[in-house]
DNA sequence: GTCTATAATTTGATAGAC
DNA sequence: GTCTATCAAATTATAGAC
C-alpha cells in the first residue's frame, strides 16, 4: 500500500489554514507552511485551493457556517433568550482562552481592504448572518419584545463590535482574563 | 544642487509605514512599498529603521503619543467630563471616515501574537496607557465619582474594545455610518 | 491525489560608491 | 543620507512524473 496516494487531506489543510489566519492573518500565512503544518507539500495545497484567495475564501465560509452552527437556532423554544445571547460570548471566551486564537473574521475584519475581493464578501457575510442571528435572538427577550428592529440591529451591531474589539484588547494586554471584565450588557436584556 | 542627499524622509517614512499598517497589517507590509511611495529605494528606509521590528516599534511608538497628545489632558478643568470623553469616539470616527483606515493599534493587536515582541510590547502600553487615559477621565462624571477604581477600569476597557471592534464592523461591513448606530454609552454617563 | 522540480516575483537585509 | 547592486530566503503558482 502507497504511503501517501489517494489520501484526502482537503480538512487538515482547512485546520492548519484556520489557525495560522487566526494567529497572524491572511498576509501572514504562506502555503508552505500550511503545508509544512499538514506534513505535506505545498502543490498539495495548490490541488485543493488554486489560488491563496480560494483558500481564504473556503476558511472563512467553514468559519461562519461553524460559527453559525454552533450558536444554534436562535429561537430555540427550550432555552431561555438570554440562555441563548450568552452562547456569544462562550464563543468568543472559548477562541481567547482555550484556542488562544482571534476570531477568524476579526482578523480577517482588520485587514479587509487589502484583502481579494471574495474573501472581503465572505467577511461581510459573516457580520451580517451574526447580527441577524442576534436581532432575532434578542427580539425574544422581555427587553426585546418592546424594541423597534432598528434599535435591535444597534444592540446586535454593539455586541459583535465589543466580542471582536475585547479579544484584541485582551490578547494585546496579555491578559485573557482581562475579557471577563468587558461586559456586554446587550447579551443581558 | 545635488538632488537628493542630505534630505530627510524619516517622517515621511513613518507616515508611509503607518498608513500602510493600518490598511494591510503589519505582515503585508514591505521595506520596498513603503519606499516606493515615499519616492526613495528600500536601503533609505533600512537607513533609518535596521529592521522590520524597529520600524514597526517607531510608527506604534508616535502613534501612541500622537493619540492621546490629541485626546489632551482628561482632567482639562475647562471642559465637561463628557465632552472630554467624546474624543476617543471622535479620534475612532474620522480613523474611519476621514483617513478610511483601522486604528494602528487594533491593527497590531489582532496580529499581536505574531509581531516581534518589541512591537507586540509597543501595542500593549497603547492599550494601557489609553484605558489609564479613560479611567481618569471617566473619574470626573457623576457616575463615575461615585464608582470604584475596578468599575472604571472595567468601563474603559470595554469602551476600549467597541472602538476597536467597531472600525472591524464598519470596515467588514462596507458601510462607515454603521460607526453611528454603535452607541457607547460607557463614554456618556 | 501527491510528489519533484522549477519559474517569476518579492522579501528583509547588507556592502560599498558617492 | 541616498544610491546601486546584490544576496539568500521566501512567496504564489504551474508543469508534469508517478
Amino acid at each position: 500500500m502507497p504511503r501517501k496516494s489517494a489520501q484526502n487531506y482537503e480538512v487538515k489543510i482547512l485546520d492548519a489554514a484556520e489557525t495560522m489566519i487566526r494567529s497572524r492573518g491572511y498576509n501572514g500565512v504562506s502555503f508552505r507552511e500550511i503545508a509544512d503544518a499538514v506534513g505535506v507539500k505545498s502543490s498539495s495545497v495548490h490541488y485543493y485551493y488554486p489560488t491563496k484567495g480560494a483558500l481564504g475564501v473556503a476558511v472563512a465560509r467553514r468559519y461562519t457556517d461553524n460559527f453559525l452552527k454552533t450558536l444554534g437556532n436562535p429561537e430555540d423554544a427550550s432555552k431561555d433568550a438570554n440562555e441563548v445571547l450568552e452562547k456569544v460570548r462562550e464563543l468568543a471566551r472559548y477562541s481567547l482562552k482555550q484556542e488562544k486564537l482571534m476570531c477568524l473574521c476579526g482578523m480577517l475584519g482588520a485587514e479587509v481592504a487589502d484583502l481579494p475581493s471574495e474573501v472581503a464578501d465572505q467577511t461581510r457575510s459573516f457580520f451580517l448572518l451574526n447580527s441577524d442571528w442576534l436581532v432575532t435572538a434578542l427580539s425574544r427577550t422581555d427587553w426585546g419584545r418592546a424594541q423597534t428592529e432598528k434599535t435591535l440591529r444597534k444592540a446586535a451591531l454593539k455586541a459583535l463590535s465589543t466580542m471582536e474589539g475585547a479579544l484584541i484588547v485582551a490578547r494585546s494586554l496579555g491578559d485573557p482574563e482581562i475579557f471577563e471584565d468587558i461586559e456586554m450588557d446587550e447579551l443581558r436584556v
